[in-house]
DNA sequence: TTCAAAACATTGTCTATACATTTGTCGTAG
DNA sequence: CTACGACAAATGTATAGACAATGTTTTGAA
């Protein structure tokens, strides 16, 4: 849907200005979708994204610093994150030993039980959002954005 | 940058989700850009967005509800929003007096003036994070976003 | 005419985020 | 060996955001 028509706002000349704000715009449509899936799972978006990157540890645990360097939120409090998902009983925390400054986080089997259910969700949530697009235009804008960000 | 690399995660192989992940980090990595030029000005992105608003309407007031549907965030309070701002001065508050409910806000002087101090920096950080791509393929990225949210 | 519903805005509360500071641990130069 | 800087996590605090509940004013149908 068109920007302008969309946040009623007179026509946006410059290109790149236009672009910036259509991509703001794209980010909260999604979320607002997104969030209505994971508030069913009492997830924020941030604790989902911290599962994630556990998952893909495959069972090797992370520290706290390891995982705020993947996040996309890097600012947020790695440390609240993870201690509310422990209180849930997703992740485990232990004490690493060889160096004890750091803590070791890992996922549960309810957390990875938990993603096998959200997972596919999201997926199809990703799906049923992008129908208007073709595989081939996901792939373009992608292309874009990765270019846009080196 | 490659998404994979940035998030430093196993390749991501579906096309529609390795898109969305795409918009969402590219938007983080906006908003860090420019919350470090609002933060200058003491303004939060909203509180900015608001302002745009206002200026849009070239002098006519505008009530908090159709400032709520401007918005970027829906959910944000416009209630709050603009008692900050008019806490500062930039924007004037009046009860109106043919429907009474509704609270029409326009922007004071100083608003227009903060506005054409901040937007300056605004467009040339647009243009400045979005050296890497050319004007038509900026506006190619605005057409796919639109596409997508269509 | 009256009153229930709708429209607008405000307020309250809980949680999330940003940012700074503090605490505890490690490595190493002297 | 020890003092200091760097590192990792935890904590404090202020602000923003989400959401529900409440308070007014207006509207429109019975």
């Amino acid at each position: 849907m068109r920007l302008e028509e969309e946040l009623k706002t007179a026509p946006i000349k410059d290109p790149y200005q236009r672009m910036m704000l259509n991509i703001l715009l794209t980010n909260y449509w999604m979320e607002d979708q997104m969030s209505a899936i994971m508030k069913r799972y009492a997830l924020s978006k941030q604790q989902y994204n911290v599962l994630r990157i556990l998952k893909g540890q495959k069972g090797n645990p992370i520290n706290l610093s390891d995982i705020q360097e993947r996040m996309m939120h890097k600012r947020s409090n790695a440390t609240r994150l993870v201690e509310k998902l422990r209180k849930k009983g997703l992740v485990e925390r232990v004490l690493c030993e060889e160096n004890r400054r750091k803590v070791e986080i890992t996922i549960t089997q309810p957390g990875l039980e938990l993603l096998k259910e959200v997972n596919p969700e999201i997926e199809a949530a990703d799906h049923q959002l992008a129908q208007s697009l073709s595989k081939e235009e996901a792939v373009q804008l992608s292309d874009l954005l990765e270019k846009l960000r080196s």
